[in-house]
DNA sequence: AGCATTCTGGAGTGACTGCTCTAGAATGAT
DNA sequence: ATCATTCTAGAGCAGTCACTCCAGAATGCT
């Protein structure tokens, strides 16, 4: 470490910053985010700000990024780790419920609300695609299962997917509202008794 | 009608506004949804919108209304008019397919979407509440249905009904995000395959 | 006709938005 | 020590926000 760069240090750490803004954008959204809600929480000013990380947008890219690499790994985990799709789908979901209720983090999903109403169609549009993608996934494995005779060849791969995506999206929401973990887990494995 | 009144009379249709505002706070959320934004889709001033509504949060008040009598009707119907619990329930997903797929108009409920990353908490929760009280109107739906025989005495009541209202608020976000009303039609029949 | 009443268009309110400018402070290299 | 470099604090930018003020226009009542 302790790169040598020249100039005057910067004066607050950037990766604790990057943390704050993650948890700022995850429980306000990003419209209702302001660069003063960011500096007064950060304790520093604008300039400081735009010198480390740009513009606003800027900064919910990496946010985004940092959210994927500290929050989003179970997804991941769950695809990779269990044997079959259904498998890897419930313990999906379930652990989804977890995660979506933490004490100390905002509660549901952050690329599903901190991009909803956001006067910045870019950004709605940027997380519309990660949680396309996310579906996409969800399809590719379920597909696996099918090639592999796991589910019947007539399984509509697509449909299920975008279930289990549904599923994950109104869960998150009703984190939003209220729901506890133990609800949520109901919730997800009533939803799997609907799975072939 | 003509309702004798004196002074200058209104220049704009107040019913008609009142529509628009609807479909601008139902597709853009109360808070990306600026005067500005009405006075300019409604051809008036800002002075004639604060006379005949009051200010915005009233005016959202009567698009809240407005919204539920124009659009909100399938539900009430879906739960009176079939003999259980389940078959109201499916019935109320497959409409619910439809009404957020619906050409003309923005897609999902907006009773989900407007209330999202608001900066005022009271809308936000204003939202929330009527949401609550959609499941609550599920639960004591089932539970008439588990009081007749006709589901198990051991049903988790309160499970099943925030169960259908995840279920919707995914479709609802799935909506948004592009999904056809057949896509929808396939999460509804999925979502009650896991029914009792 | 004259008056009280109600609405309209346009300008303007203070507060906030994302963002930048400027002066100076703190560093590494020379 | 001096210098280029990089950062910080604070003021300030134009633009937008919800909202209001005001003069005048359009009505019903008398």
């Amino acid at each position: 470490m302790a790169s040598t760069t020249r100039g005057r240090p910067r004066s607050f750490d950037r990766k604790a910053a990057l943390d704050q803004a993650v948890l700022l954008f995850w429980s306000q959204g990003y419209e209702a985010t302001s660069i003063s809600d960011l500096t007064k929480a950060l304790g520093i000013g604008p300039a400081s700000l735009y010198a480390a990380f740009g513009d606003k947008k800027a900064l919910f890219d990496e946010v985004v990024d940092a959210y994927g690499d500290r929050y989003g790994g179970y997804m991941d985990r769950a695809l990779a780790q269990e044997p079959t799709a259904k498998q890897s789908l419930a313990r999906l979901l379930h652990e989804a419920a977890e995660e979506h209720t933490r004490d100390g983090r905002p509660r549901g999903c952050m690329l599903l609300c901190a991009g909803e109403n956001a006067n910045s169609v870019e950004v709605t549009e940027q997380l519309r695609q990660i949680r396309a993608g996310n579906v996409a996934v969800f399809e590719q494995r379920i597909r696996v299962d099918v090639q592999a005779g796991i589910l019947p060849q007539d399984t509509d791969v697509a449909a299920l997917a975008l279930y289990i995506g549904s599923v994950l999206q109104g869960m998150s929401q009703s984190a939003r509202d209220g729901a506890s973990r133990e609800d949520l887990e109901k919730v997800a494995a009533l939803a799997m008794n609907g799975w072939p």
